[in-house]
DNA sequence: TTGTACGCGTTATCAT
DNA sequence: ATGATAACGCGTACAA
């Protein structure tokens, strides 16, 4: 239906190939032909089919983004990092949403590699392990994890290591009995971790009874496990959360328990996420460079296409703690201060 | 590089057409070779190139998404709708984000031509009257809106009837000095024009010094909005906004004048964005059923597309009121009570 | 400077 | 039940 190269090249009186070279500013060509072919371009709206293109070159100018959940509120701005890059770069990108699930992730990549993206990125894949190394020796692929590095081209954010700082924060504010909230997605452990070695460092007990692992990182997985842990665990004057949904989740539950925070209770979050600073009291968080890991895990996938063959790079990002209402170290200092 | 049709044919002994029908499931074929075809298929870990499928069958099974603003908390899950009707009908889905520009806009359109997308979602485009009529004479088209309808296939959020809807609200609540943060953006009038209805309905003035169009919707844009109002008429005592983002920058901007919500001055949104009822005081707002939408406009498109051809059809989602904190209503109710 | 022949991977048509 | 051939729209190699 639509109009191809052919009918320019009939309507202009020359051969497809000439068309095709003006159109792809390649060779010499007399100017008055390239002015006529462009002319007949405009006239019949003719577009270049990509698909044949593609089907040609090989690539398709074209990359995909799998995402666990797309209504995160974490997401929406590494998207637009990815999307930002991609489109500088020329390339399209397919959004695909997994809904959490490690079957619907791996679905959505065969579809992928059955429609020739030149590239797939990664971001928070809920695949284990030996899946995840699979894919990404299958395809060009750019991981964004906050787990152990996994494939060969990932950017990580270091939720051990965040978890930590967090908690020892924490600690030196005056807390003995903190709580951590978790996600307990494939094999996972490392922002607990960063809980338990905070712990053991500063000589306090690791208690089971003060961890609860949620399957979701929602709003409301947060509100339920805090209530699980206080209920279980009254003593608690702090809980560290694996992220900021978790945490407002927290918050929820600690208000409807009567218990205030910060003064009766203590809650940290974790990416910075627009809501943070937004809940009232503003949520202290790990402040996580979303948009910026975006543009940096589409650079990265743009270097794996690159490379087109074995490549090898591993990112860290650096959070920050970002200090705010829910954890009581400003009312601390104005205390100081008063 | 990657495995063909034809290297699995002769893997399996037999032409390239046999192994397409057992891949398709067309014609008879004796249950022998297609055991011995999946068998090789299996071996090879063949996967068929959609593009050449593609430029066959005229079909890309690939449609696009084209947004604003990825980051407005109002999309993601209009995304979502998108995305899982898309994909239970085959589709992939590319997202385009716009960053409010009408030229980007019109750039993703022809980039989307040239990939053969086989139908495009415009959500809240920035493009006028004129430009939006081109496209989807052009291409086939499904719109969400709150605009008047453009364009033969639309979902239309009627902004007009519930901005009308919220003011009169306000005005028997007592109010009778409302202000409006409007949106400007090409041409559409009919949240503002939905305020100044219900103003005139009521007998009250429509005056000019209490308007504010902005030109994002953002929270930041809201606060500087509403800090403009209130400068100038200070005798306000509610403020209308065309979205959340914009009630809740209004909120912040109240704060920080030291006006109490919603004792001193009411504001309500538009939308029942997740932030809303997380804010305190939680925001009064117009729901808008978002991941319905979602689905909505994606099934429209599905029509457009088996339509292939003229089409038409006008769907209207019914925005709801609900009643939260920033209104003062339900605290009037408690005192009814009291 | 411009044109011809062929191939990209797949499906459709018409045979066999 | 299966195969040969053409065609989809474009780019590359080689000619002219």
């Amino acid at each position: 239906m639509p109009i191809t190269l052919q009918d320019v090249a009939v309507r202009a009186g020359v051969s497809a190939k000439t068309v095709s070279r003006v159109i792809n500013n390649q060779g010499e060509i007399s100017e008055a032909t390239r002015r006529r072919v462009l002319q007949v371009i405009d006239e019949l709206g003719y577009r270049p089919n990509a698909l044949a293109r593609s089907l040609v070159s090989g690539k398709s100018s074209t990359v995909a983004l799998i995402i666990p959940q797309i209504t995160d509120p974490f997401f929406p701005e590494v998207m637009l990092g990815v999307e930002n890059v991609a489109r500088q770069h020329g390339y399209s990108v397919f959004l695909c949403n997994t809904n959490d699930d490690p079957q619907q992730e791996l679905f959505h990549v065969d579809v992928l590699a059955t429609k020739r993206v030149d590239g797939i990125i990664l971001c928070g894949s809920r695949l284990n392990a030996e899946q995840l190394t699979d894919v990404a020796r299958q395809h060009r692929v750019s991981i964004l994890t906050s787990r152990d590095p996994v494939g060969s081209a990932v950017i990580g954010i270091p939720g051990e290591a965040g978890l930590c700082e967090i908690t020892t924060h924490l600690i030196r504010l005056g807390h003995q009995r903190l709580a951590h909230i978790g996600f307990k997605i494939a094999e996972e452990k490392d922002r607990l971790s960063g809980y338990q070695r905070a712990l053991r460092e500063n000589g306090l007990e690791v208690d089971e009874r003060r961890v609860v692992m949620v399957p979701r990182a929602s709003i409301e997985a947060g509100r339920a496990a805090a209530k699980q842990v206080l209920d279980r665990a009254p003593e608690l004057t702090a809980i560290t959360c694996y992220n900021d949904l978790m945490a407002i989740g927290a918050l929820q539950a600690c208000t409807e328990l009567g218990r205030r925070v910060p003064d009766d209770i203590a809650i940290v979050g974790f990416d910075d996420i627009p809501l943070a600073s937004l809940m009232t009291p503003a949520l202290t968080t790990m402040h996580v460079p979303r948009y910026q890991l975006g543009e940096m895990v589409m650079e990265l996938l743009l270097r794996v296409i690159a490379a087109d063959g074995p490549f090898e790079e591993r990112l860290w990002i650096e959070p920050r703690l970002i200090i705010r209402d829910t954890c009581g170290a400003r009312s601390n200092i104005r205390d100081s201060v008063a």
